[in-house]
DNA sequence: CCGATAAAAGCACGACCGTTCGCATCCTGG
DNA sequence: CCAGGATGCGAACGGTCGTGCTTTTATCGG
């Protein structure tokens, strides 16, 4: 890896580190110049524009979550156990040992995007969006298919549910401060998976 | 109401407006004064810095909640008939009716806020926060109380599991544009009434 | 209807924003 | 080891930000 691909990666973790706590808005140049030591001008020439910026630290972003989260997920055997690895590491990504300092990354750009003009900004945290709603449906279906799940149980809605446990303790956890967050948390996803899990 | 109190109102509904679709990091005096056609300085003049500014327009939406959510669901009938009104109108503060057009105003602010450095405008946005969680588990009490709901089910997470669904919904609904987020938000919600109901 | 007072405008400031450009300096392949 | 391109710096630009002043205009009670 030359210097400069090397700069850049470095410089794209800190941006990430940033985005994560303050949102895309709080992504300066002049700060993110600073963090790394560098100059406004030496930073800004390895991104033609703020918006490549943008893109490149959503798209790090991205990587770092199918890195740290995802791959290690679907090493899980199939169905239940694969959800609930999911999920646990999903928390973990939210706060915990896999997380960025200021929580998920998405949780924090999507809130200031959802009502953005459209652009390739938004379109790309979009896109990671519906894809990780698709993963996490994905995950369900295997556990349909290995018979762990009621047959009428809607992957989608599982998706949709479990996305609402998740935000809500991003927002208990990191706002309200509240202790017993991760207790609710699982007890919801433990609510869930016995909703939708086969009668005995 | 003078002159004066009248304009400050005016200009606080448009500050609302504008935070709920941009985030407190989006309102911005020189944009407001351009919505309201007044000069910079003529509308400074009504808040003495930006901070008073957003104190008061966080006010502002949370006097607009209360009268617009809280206040008509607490005339429903005690327990689970005012569980389901309140969620009813908490999805159409959200998107429908009695929405900002941003969406919900806390929704945009909480994400933005939650790794602020504390102060006024993030300590009186949490307060708000927590009340709201309290409002929720207060009503689910009252279904406790006269007998609609299981004895041993939480009030607190019942309404950590609200809070869940209707961020679910928000962020399917506002940032994915799922058309079917309205029906999964219900959906998840009458499987929540479900889980917590007296078996028959 | 007029004079005191409230409301809004006009203008200027320092700070930071993204961006450009010319110049110094480092790295690196031949 | 040296040439030449990759990498980084300094200064400057037009804009917008929040915030003070002073001055003009509108409101409203006696």
């Amino acid at each position: 890896m030359s210097k400069g691909e090397e700069t850049r990666a470095a410089v794209l973790d800190e941006a990430a580190r940033i985005v994560s706590a303050t949102g895309l808005g709080g992504l300066t140049i002049g700060l993110l110049a600073d963090r790394m030591q560098l100059s406004k001008s030496g930073l800004f020439a390895h991104f033609k524009s703020k918006e490549q910026l943008q893109l490149a630290v959503v798209e790090r972003a991205a990587d770092l979550y199918t890195e740290r989260v995802v791959r290690p997920a679907l090493k899980a055997p199939r169905g239940e156990p694969r959800a609930r690895d999911l999920f646990d590491r999903q928390l973990r990504w939210a706060t915990g040992d896999l997380a960025l300092p200021g929580g998920c990354f998405f949780a924090s750009v999507a809130a200031e995007l959802d009502d953005a003009p459209p652009g390739p900004v938004r379109d790309r945290v979009v896109g990671a969006e519906r894809d990780h709603a698709d993963l996490v449906a994905n995950v369900f279906r295997t556990g349909l298919s290995e018979g762990h799940f009621r047959p009428d149980a809607d992957p989608e809605q599982y998706a949709f549910d479990v996305k609402g446990i998740l935000l809500s303790y991003h927002h208990s956890g990191r706002l309200l401060a509240d202790p017993k967050a991760e207790d609710k948390a699982r007890t919801a996803f433990e609510a869930l998976l016995q909703a939708v899990s086969v009668v005995e």
